[in-house]
DNA sequence: TCTGGGGTCCTCAATCCC
DNA sequence: TCTGGGGATTGAGGACCC
């Protein structure tokens, strides 16, 4: 979906039409949520950027606090109509989907009337991008964007894309990039040419291997119709940090309370309960105990998160502190459902985003 | 005026069990 | 009894994504 949460904002706030949109919070310690289009032209404001920044490249721009339950309903509009128009949707988080098009006759003008669809139902739009796998249709969608409709075959992607940088590839991160760089491996067809043995020697075999076939664009990651919820977290960070013990192991009853509510409503439960604390010095630490049996109670949960805690005992001010709970029953929330999965060989794959 | 919140996956080390 | 090789599980840390 194309610029998502401004979107929707702009949806129930005609008037705004026209003038740069910046979904952010409104702490000191905010970061921009979406951006609208306007904005991003303007100014180079994009997500993740500090807000205090965002106001101060654009003061005159319209600020609004994110509304989450409001995209989630969007969302859900969206999605349905995906589903309703093809066997295999995987939804990756509030905005963004792929849908399996093996064996659709006209991958093309099935999209093309999704998207019509999705714009006349919802007022929203997106950019799709069609191609012979995953990444390549994530990378292709990119090229349409805003509202656009882009074909690319692998073929056409590898001469396309030979002099980007590596970090084109969705998974390959900043960190990634600069250990490329200092490798003297600046673009993909750079990191195209490398011995696979070289790279594995460097990222370990695993992400040495995959980086290579990355490189050439290579990719085989099914879509998936269930997605299994793993963990859940709740964390918050302070606008100003804390040093107080007291202070501390109050927020993090409160946050482990909120937590359990959370789990409870989604029936789910968790075995490892686990805290996170990120530091003044931005070091983050987390520390996990695994406990004999699934929970979400809140007068099991929050001892051993205070236990955590206190045995952590952190020696510097607190910047963020977060609660988590993961190894869940498998099964209680999502039977994994295998038999959507399509069968290998060539997908055709399309992404709306 | 630095840098959110909610996630997933990977790696590595330690430990336990077969 | 000694030794070693896997798996599985746990725990910590980190990269990355929306």
């Amino acid at each position: 979906m194309d610029a998502f949460y401004a979107s929707v904002e702009l949806r129930r706030r005609p008037e705004l039409k026209g003038q740069p949109v910046v979904v952010c919070g409104s702490g000191p310690r905010a970061v921009v949520t979406t951006a609208s289009y306007e904005a991003r032209k303007l100014a180079g404001i994009h997500s993740a950027m500090p807000a205090a920044v965002a106001r101060r490249r654009l003061p005159d721009a319209v600020y609004l606090q994110p509304d989450f339950s409001a995209y989630r309903e969007a969302s859900g509009q969206v999605m349905a109509i995906l589903r309703r128009n093809a066997e295999t949707v995987e939804v990756v988080g509030l905005d963004e989907a792929y849908v399996d098009l093996t064996g659709i006759f006209s991958p093309k003008a099935t999209m093309r009337r999704i998207a019509t669809e999705i714009r006349e139902e919802t007022g929203l739009t997106c950019s799709i991008g069609i191609s012979e796998s995953r990444m390549l249709a994530k990378i292709t969608s990119e090229l349409g964007k805003p509202a656009g409709l882009v074909v690319l075959s692998r073929e056409e992607a590898l001469e396309r894309f030979s002099a980007e940088s590596p970090g084109l590839i969705p998974g390959v991160g900043p960190k990634s990039v600069a250990k490329l760089e200092a490798m003297g491996i600046r673009t993909l067809a750079d990191l195209r040419a490398q011995e696979p043995s070289l790279l594995e020697r460097s990222f370990g075999p695993r992400q040495g291997r995959w980086l290579h076939s990355r490189a050439n664009l290579e990719d085989d990651t099914p879509i998936v119709v269930v997605h299994e919820t793993k963990s859940q977290s709740a964390e918050t960070t302070f606008d100003v940090d804390v040093r107080d013990r007291a202070e501390l192991e109050s927020h993090l009853v409160q946050l482990a309370e909120e937590l359990c509510r959370r789990l409870r409503s989604r029936e789910l439960e968790g075995r490892t309960i686990g805290i996170k604390v990120r530091l003044d010095d931005w070091t983050n630490v987390t520390r996990s105990h695994t406990v004999e049996g699934a929970t979400n109670d809140p007068a099991v949960v929050v001892p051993v998160a205070l236990d955590l805690l206190r045995a952590y005992d952190p020696q510097r001010p607190v910047r963020l502190l977060g609660v988590r709970l993961a190894g869940f029953d498998g099964g209680a929330e999502a039977a994994d459902d295998e038999s959507d999965v399509p069968p290998g060989g060539q997908l055709q794959l399309g992404q709306a985003a």
